[in-house]
Order: structure tokens, then sequence, then C-alpha cells
DNA sequence: ATAGGGTTAG
């Protein structure tokens, strides 16, 4: 037997790159050849540092990541290029911890790497995608004379104003970038096109889609165009969205899922299921593959019409496909069948749930819980009730009524005090619940009971 | 993979 060939730094890149599981790439990476003992070291290429730190950051593995990133700030043939850590920065940001973000970005010069708004910028998004505007704020006071901000930066801060509601402030941010002599460009665009549609503004989105074309040369591009489509959907104007969907084409602009996604959804919400059937055909035949959210538009169709057979039929699909089913494609399916009192199916798809490989998020719990409750299954959405509540999460005020109603007209005291004592811990008690217990109490003459409820509920 | 669009409840 030949003894085996050691591995060159460029092979473990491109082995690093197919490796799908990031656990076995950071072996691979810490241990590119097994079989031979050398005495030198192993020259890692900056290429494959790019590849294993990213592949770490996007599977949340900080602590690995993070020894990763030690070893790169010892090495001394190559500088990093900033990219790396202005993906690394929004890793930490999409994990929540914009403490995190900070830091990386404070460590860059210690890599022998310039800063520039590239990282300014990845910073002030991460801050304001966790809600962080004070020191969103700070930063910006910071970044003052270090670096000029660009049409990324406007975009981050026009976006912020929008997803706040301040569309007066995102008008007034895109009057300053232009006098600064910044170009707005598509992304520009897409974002208060977006903004002024979520906020029914369509005359305004639609007048600013055409200044975009004549005024300020931007070349159409689908991001612009898709929030257009989705409210002029929503509002009923359906050959005014096809409309727009014919200018994309007119303009040689490549109709892309989300623009199809869009159009499917309405079609289904509007009960024009054979038209959203030959959309999606047209979608596949001109070679754009649908994606999860696709299918989960028309999942969302056929639970509108109650048909569930073809909902699931949808969800083998996906899988067939290599398409994985998301958490909302489970939380459509356990809503519908919760609407049609099938609650026995939409707790079985609940509790299946891990087996097929995905979390229930707080949508997925509420939903399950309103349901249950809305077909008096209180014994079943008052245990959901406290595994809710050990993972973090909370039933919306609509939820709690609907569970502290329904016991009180049953008078199932048992069980009530047992939602109440749960609910109390969790400081959930609002005047609202607390009146439906009393006037119950009131009707059944059990107001020496309350009392005793009161106690057990109040006394920590 | 520094920034933008499409799917779920209430």
């Amino acid at each position: 037997m030949s003894a085996p060939k050691a591995i060159s730094p460029h092979r473990l890149s491109s082995l690093l790159r197919r490796q799908k599981d990031p656990n076995l790439a950071l072996q691979l990476f810490q241990n590119p050849n097994p079989q031979i003992q050398s005495p030198k070291p192993f020259r890692y290429s900056l290429l494959s540092y790019d590849i294993i730190i990213t592949k770490l950051g996007r599977a949340k593995m900080f602590h690995q990541m993070e020894q990763i990133l030690r070893q790169l700030s010892r090495e001394t043939r190559f500088v990093p290029g900033e990219i790396i850590f202005c993906n690394v920065i929004s890793f930490y940001g999409r994990a929540r911890l914009p403490h995190k973000a900070l830091q990386m970005f404070d460590q860059i010069p210690s890599f022998r790497c310039d800063r520039t708004v590239k990282s300014y910028n990845s910073v002030l998004d991460v801050l304001f995608k966790c809600g962080e505007v004070e020191k969103m704020r700070e930063f910006l006071v910071g970044l003052g004379n270090h670096v000029t901000p660009d049409a990324c930066t406007y975009n981050i801060l026009i976006n912020a104003c929008c997803k706040s509601g301040c569309l007066h402030d995102a008008w007034n941010m895109f009057d300053e970038m232009r006098k600064r002599g910044v170009r707005p460009n598509g992304v520009t665009f897409a974002t208060l096109i977006s903004g002024l549609c979520a906020n029914y503004r369509l005359e305004e989105a639609m007048r600013l889609k055409e200044d975009m074309i004549r005024l300020y040369r931007v070349e159409p591009e689908a991001p612009v165009y898709t929030p257009l489509i989705k409210e002029l959907c929503r509002i009923g104007e359906l050959s005014l969205a096809f409309g727009l969907k014919d200018e994309l084409e007119r303009y040689k602009v490549k109709l892309d899922s989300a623009v199809y996604t869009t159009l499917i959804s309405a079609l289904s919400k509007f009960g024009r299921k054979g038209e959203a059937y030959w959309i999606l055909e047209e979608m596949k035949v001109s070679g754009c593959k649908p994606d999860t959210v696709t299918y989960n538009a028309m999942i969302n169709g056929f639970c509108m019409e109650k048909d569930f057979e073809a909902a699931y039929k949808i969800l083998d699909q996906m899988v067939k496909e290599g398409c994985k089913p998301n958490i909302i494609s489970y939380n459509v399916i356990i809503g519908g069948l919760c609407n049609e009192g099938k609650w026995v199916e939409a707790n079985d798809l609940f509790e299946d749930l891990p087996r097929r490989g995905c979390k229930p998020d707080i949508v997925c719990y509420r939903t399950i819980f309103a349901g249950l409750c809305d077909w008096k299954r209180f014994k079943e959405a008052t245990s959901i009730l406290d595994e809710m509540f050990f993972k973090g999460y909370a039933p919306s005020s609509a939820g709690i009524h609907k569970l502290v109603d329904g016991l009180c007209q049953e008078a199932n005291m048992a069980l009530l005090l047992k939602a109440l004592t749960s609910l109390g811990n969790a400081n959930l008690i609002n005047v609202d619940i607390w009146g439906l217990v009393i006037s119950m109490a009131c009707k059944k003459e059990m107001l020496s009971n309350v009392s005793e409820l009161v106690d057990t509920v109040m006394v920590p």
C-alpha cells in the first residue's frame, strides 16, 4: 500500500467548501492530514480560514469560531480581508448577541486589518436588528469623523426609520443622502417602497418606483416590485399586480421566487387555485425553483380551503425535492386544523415537530394553545401553557382570556386554579382576567373559594 | 457573505 498523500492547503479549502456538516468541517480543519505525522505545521490558506469561520458562524458554533479567529490572529503570512469580520459581526447579530458584534468590531485592528465603512455598517445593522436604538445612536456619533457614510449606511438608516414606522424620517434620510452626494441605489428604493407599502401609502410608492427609473436612472430590480405587487394584491387589484409582473418582464428582469410567491399567495387567498397552479407551472418552466416560502403559500391556500390532504401532499413533495419545510409550513397546517376543530390531528402534528426536525416557535405555541381553548380542550391547553413558559414564551392576551373564560364557564375549579397559578407565576394576570374569575364566583356564590384562589395566586 | 422584496397568529 502506498503512503497516503498529504493534502495541500488549496485542496483543504475545496474539501471544506463541500463539507455541509460544520462539525465535520471543523475536524477536517483541525486535522487535515490524520494519516501523516508531519513535523511542520500545516500552512492554512486565508481562504480556508474564511470558509471554516463562515460555516461555524452560520451554525452559531461561536465558541469554536472564536477559537479559529484566535488562530487566525496569530497568522503573520497574510492580512485577512475586512469582509470576514463583517460576516462574523452579522452572525452575532442573527444570534442576538450585539455585545459580541461590538467586541469583534473592536478587535479588527488586532488582525492588522483596517476598518472601513463596511464594518461600521455591519455593526449599525446589527444594533438596529437587535433593537439597540440607543447604542445605534451612540455608534453613529462615534462614526462621525472616522468614516464617510456610503449608500449602504443610508440604506440601513432608511430601513431603521421605515421599520419603526417613521416614514417622515426615512424621507429626510433619503434627502440628506442626496444632499451629501451619495447616489441612491436599488436597495434604497426597495427599502423605501417596502416601507411605504407596509404603511398603506401605495400611490407614493408607485410614484417613487417611476422616479427611480426616469429621474434617478436606477435599473428596475425585482425587490423594488415585490412589495408593490403584494400591496396591490392585498387591496384586490390583481390585474394591476400582474401588470407590474409584465413590466418587469418588459425590462428583461428575470422574475425570482419572491415575485412568483407573492402572486401565488394572492391567488390562493382569493380562491383562484387554478391560476395559482398555472403560475407555479410557469415558475418551474422559466427555470425558477419554488422554495420553502413558495410551498408555504401553496399550503396556506389549501388549508384555507380545508383541503388538508393536499396540504400534507405539498409537505411530502417538499421533502422529496430537498426543500425543507420550516416552522411556518407546520404552523399553517396546525392553525388550519385547529380552525376546523381537528385539534387531535393538530396536536399530533405539534407533538411530531421534534421528530420532523423543527422547533416550535412562539406562533406555533400560541396557535395550538388558542386552538385547544377554542375547542374546550383545557387540560391539554394548560399543560402546553407550562411547556410554553418553560421555553420562555407566553400566550397572547386573547389566548389567556379564552382559557380562563372557558374554565370559568365550566366552573372547573381544579384546572382553573392550576392555570391561574401558572399565569400568576408568569405575572400574566391582569384586571380583565380577575374580572372573569370574580364574576364567575359571584354567579356561583363561591366567593370564599375565590379568596382562597387569590391567596394561592398572590402569595409568591 | 456590510444594506432591500415574498409565507403563519393576534
